[in-house]
DNA sequence: CAAGACTGGGAAACCGCTTTCCGGGGAGGT
DNA sequence: ACCTCCCCGGAAAGCGGTTTCCCAGTCTTG
């Protein structure tokens, strides 16, 4: 293992003439020893241990995402911007994925802390669940304590950074657009009832159902994943149209339906949350709301290193988009 | 930011003591010691500086994985079941996307080097490109002269522990399973020119049609994603049988034949190659040729870290599915 | 031409932790 | 009662860099 003195050796310099050439500095390096240096570093295949110069500067060019699933298409996007914003500022991510388990985020948490990372972004709903969430703060705030910057996209329950998804007013609008079309009878497919995000976006489509004077929609719940949406479409009863919080839970909703012959958009209507990739792939297109993701990672991350005062929380507007998953039943 | 010299004052013992009890040793600590560290610890929110550790033990506990694009379904599972062996082994993660850049591929090579993480592994095709492929490989040698392990998935090109899926032989496999079901005009949108992934299963499946004495099939380039698939699938001209060298062009695919009205698989059958998770939910049904993705993830990973003398190629047979989007033709 | 301002180079302190080495004290053996 | 051996605690030497501080030489400048 090549080192700088190694370097500063074969270069006959010493050590810190190496290092304000090799691992830059504010110093100037006369040419010819620079060349020398920079000579002596290619011939010796030397490259600078950022541990040691983590440890010397006191500061890592290293941030961290937790997210709770990589092979979910709605965090693969979230954490793909974010990974670009970060490529842009020249700074390497560390991954942690939680399963969604919220005990290991806080381990995350904690491990990140201890790899000094710059900043962590957490991608992914808060639970309804004040003593976990309270011990995730004090995590969070210890390692704040140290310098650390913290972001989050999701709900604004932690008082740091947060990129904040309109899921109420989204799941409302999303209802609004649907009686629009005719419907009347509704079901949700609401996921784990103390996921925030899975709740605030039922939440808001059954207030605004009500609001509009139509029967109060039946709440199915249940995983929050592809194979939750399949089971939980079994129960929709007799709805004309579906709501999944989600894309994923949708999609299998649409294969339980397609299982069981059921038709969609013609015997039920179908609808998700987040507009996906993917999605574009499936039949019938699937009406959903849609969430800027990459660009919500990205911004997570630039809010993460803009070290900010206060907290600031950047509101996320969804928006409908109707496709032919859903039928004008007018 | 609180440093262990911090905790072993306030537990009134030397640094060395502190050190022993809190972050693991083979020595042995007295039980009174030893719970007045870990109360001082806890008290004072000391988190151990994984820089520190990493620089003073010579070893990090992180290792690096680095792939062409998270969103992509296949290097999302390669990812997570290499996360999953990672994170069973107490190992960090760090994550590199290229974005299929090979010089991004080399530069992360250099930077995982820098962090002195235990183990690379490299997810995603070789290009044929010797000059490229040769500075990755001094680059990697230069790594594993220092100390590092290296294992990649894909072809054995490296000179480094490899998971190398057999995708000739399963492209040969596919387009005899194909033939049987008695087509013989053939098309392979066959992706890039340069990548051997794509180019081995486009090889083996022409390879397996000629012997059989059928038509030489009519092969499209074009880029290795979803809409190089739906371009691609555009000049297939009058085959009755296409087949995709991944299951996402495979899906662009599909998309474009539906988008123009033709049938699948009545007027034209469609296979991929992968059985990525969510083909399930796609109509018709994909044929493909599945491989056990996130277990190749987890076995790079155990081959990286097995720190074997001579590299060792772990050969993944991929297995033909035959679903609802070929159609029998006798 | 003398004096102050720069300039670029090197010695050494330091970042936070691990681990070797040394030493003191109690247990066990004879 | 004496000697060994073992056990556990602490001092201190690294790990590989960065950066402060000092110094000699070179450039201005009046």
């Amino acid at each position: 293992m090549v080192t700088l003195e190694d370097v500063a050796r074969q270069a006959g310099v010493s050590l810190a003439t190496a290092s304000r050439v090799l691992n830059g500095s504010t110093r100037q390096v006369g040419a010819d020893l620079r060349a020398r240096v920079e000579r002596a570093a290619d011939e010796l295949g030397y490259r600078a241990n950022m541990a040691a110069q983590t440890l010397a500067r006191g500061a890592s060019n290293v941030i961290g995402i937790v997210v709770h699933d990589l092979t979910d298409p709605y965090f693969a996007a979230l954490a793909d911007g974010a990974m670009r914003a970060a490529a842009g500022e020249g700074l390497l991510v560390m991954v942690g994925t939680t399963h969604r388990d919220p005990e290991q985020e806080i381990a995350y948490v904690a491990t990140m802390n201890a790899q000094r990372v710059r900043a962590v972004l957490l991608a992914g709903s808060r639970v309804d669940d004040p003593e976990v969430t309270g011990r995730l703060r004090r995590e969070l705030d210890r390692y704040r304590a140290s310098g650390g910057r913290v972001a989050c996209v999701g709900q604004d329950l932690l008082g740091v950074d947060t990129v904040a998804p309109a899921n109420y007013e989204g799941g409302a609008a999303l209802a609004r657009s649907l009686a629009g079309l005719g419907h009347t009878r509704f079901a949700v497919l609401a996921g784990p009832p103390h996921l925030m995000t899975a709740r605030d976006r039922c939440a808001g489509f059954v207030a605004a159902v009500e609001e509009l004077g139509l029967p109060e929609p039946r709440v199915v719940h249940g995983p929050f994943d592809r194979d939750g949406g399949y089971v939980a479409a079994g129960e929709t009863g007799d709805a004309t149209c579906v709501f999944a919080v989600n894309d994923v839970m949708a999609v299998g909703a649409l294969a339980s339906y397609r299982d069981r012959g059921v038709r969609v958009p013609d015997d039920v209507s179908v609808a998700g949350f987040d507009d996906i990739a993917t999605l574009r792939d499936h039949v019938p297109a699937l009406t959903t709301v849609r969430l800027p993701l990459a660009d919500m990672g990205s911004r997570a991350l630039v809010l993460a290193l803009a070290a900010s005062e206060t907290p600031t929380v950047d509101h996320v507007q969804g928006e409908v988009v109707l496709r032919e998953s859903v039928r004008d039943v007018r």
